[in-house]
DNA sequence: TTAAAATTCACCCACCTGGGGTATAGTTCA
DNA sequence: TGAACTATACCCCAGGTGGGTGAATTTTAA
């Protein structure tokens, strides 16, 4: 029994390519290509793909809403994303959404098909750099138990450094926590030495990525 | 120039097994392989690699905390884990420890080689199981899907505040982009107010927590 | 108990920043 | 074709910030 993809891709040219791809290929067999998302629903029990193609930059509702909104009501169908967007925001969300792989509209034929098999098969094909910036991802929000480098912040300093990561200026800081603006200014100095920055932004950019506070 | 591999892996068939794979692949060579972590930094010293191929279970430090000190120690030195295990801890705490991909060993020796070579390359390749595990793991962890609030920043607008969240001050961000200070700065206040932020720590703050850019 | 941190405070100075303007050229879209 | 937006650029000004230096007091650790 051939796996049953649908496609969505607004670019004609691309929806007719895959569709060929698919049609073409042993096992895979493309049950509808659309060029939007309006009508989803109807759309998909049209199609009832077990695997979906999906553009996230589309008419309608964009690709990864639908995704949200696919995998919510049909949890059973894997979406494999394809995109020509490589940024972290898009793949972060597209996860989030549900999705079951993100490849790259370089990704080759070839690597198309087997991609779809695999996420049929309850894999996550990736793209390389995709793969590389999960991990990157990955690494920012998980709860760290990594030995976060020991910048051996002092209890008060890493007091003032959350509330700098808060974003509340440094006059504000002394009142809140009832010392002179000048001794704010002293820690402050102390902990720009302490972690290698020399100024708000980056000791704020650091504090939160490797979740020193 | 061939890619530099050096293997740690207890096993002293599979060890020499892989050793065989590199040095029989045109662009890769085998510049060690090793049975346990013991003396590790003489180890990579003297093989100097450009990729590991390590193993978990081993002698020594295992092969995740291995990881984690030669990621510290040398981090231009990209790592494939390599091993039987595929429970969510293991491969969680890999990644943790600065792993570039993770394998298992099932893999063909095909696979194997193209996996060493987009490590290598900045890639990550992953088994399908693994990177199906990483994206339930990565949808775990994820900070709860605020509704991203749209703040419909423009590409310059993006381009800066990715620069400030580097911690680049004003003044060289403009000699980096090749626009004047002042410009700058006028894209700066629309950020601030297209972010309801004033100052560039919140902006910094917001734009990382909210993957903006 | 003595040395080393941590915490507190102050002053100086140059420069950066945030907020307020204004203005022009180019693009896009209705 | 205008309106809206974007990118560019400049001005002013008050106040914030980063860096340096110095010093007193308390807490912690050796």
């Amino acid at each position: 029994m051939a796996i049953r993809v649908a496609i969505f891709e607004d670019n004609k040219l691309m929806r007719n390519g895959f569709e060929a791809i698919c049609n073409g290929t042993e096992g895979l067999m493309c049950s509808g290509a659309f060029a939007d998302s309006f009508d989803l629903d109807f759309k998909i029990k049209k199609a009832a793909p077990q695997v979906i193609l999906m553009d996230i930059e589309m008419p309608g509702t964009d690709g990864i809403a639908a995704t949200r909104h696919v995998i919510k009501k049909w949890p059973e169908i894997k979406i494999l994303i394809q995109t020509v967007f490589e940024d972290d925001d898009k793949i972060f969300k597209a996860i989030c959404a549900g999705a079951s792989g993100y490849i790259l509209k370089s990704t080759s034929p070839a690597r198309l098909v087997e991609s779809i098999i695999e996420v049929y098969n309850g894999g996550s094909p990736m793209s390389p750099y995709i793969a590389s910036r999960v991990l990157k991802l990955f690494q920012q929000f998980a709860p760290t138990e990594q030995q976060n480098e020991d910048y051996s912040l002092s209890s008060r300093e890493k007091e003032i450094l959350s509330l700098m990561v808060e974003g509340i200026n440094l006059q504000l800081i002394a009142d809140k926590i009832f010392i002179s603006y000048e001794t704010v200014r002293s820690h402050v100095k102390r902990i720009y030495k302490k972690l290698h920055v020399a100024s708000a932004s980056e000791a704020v950019a650091k504090a939160i990525r490797q979740r020193i506070i």
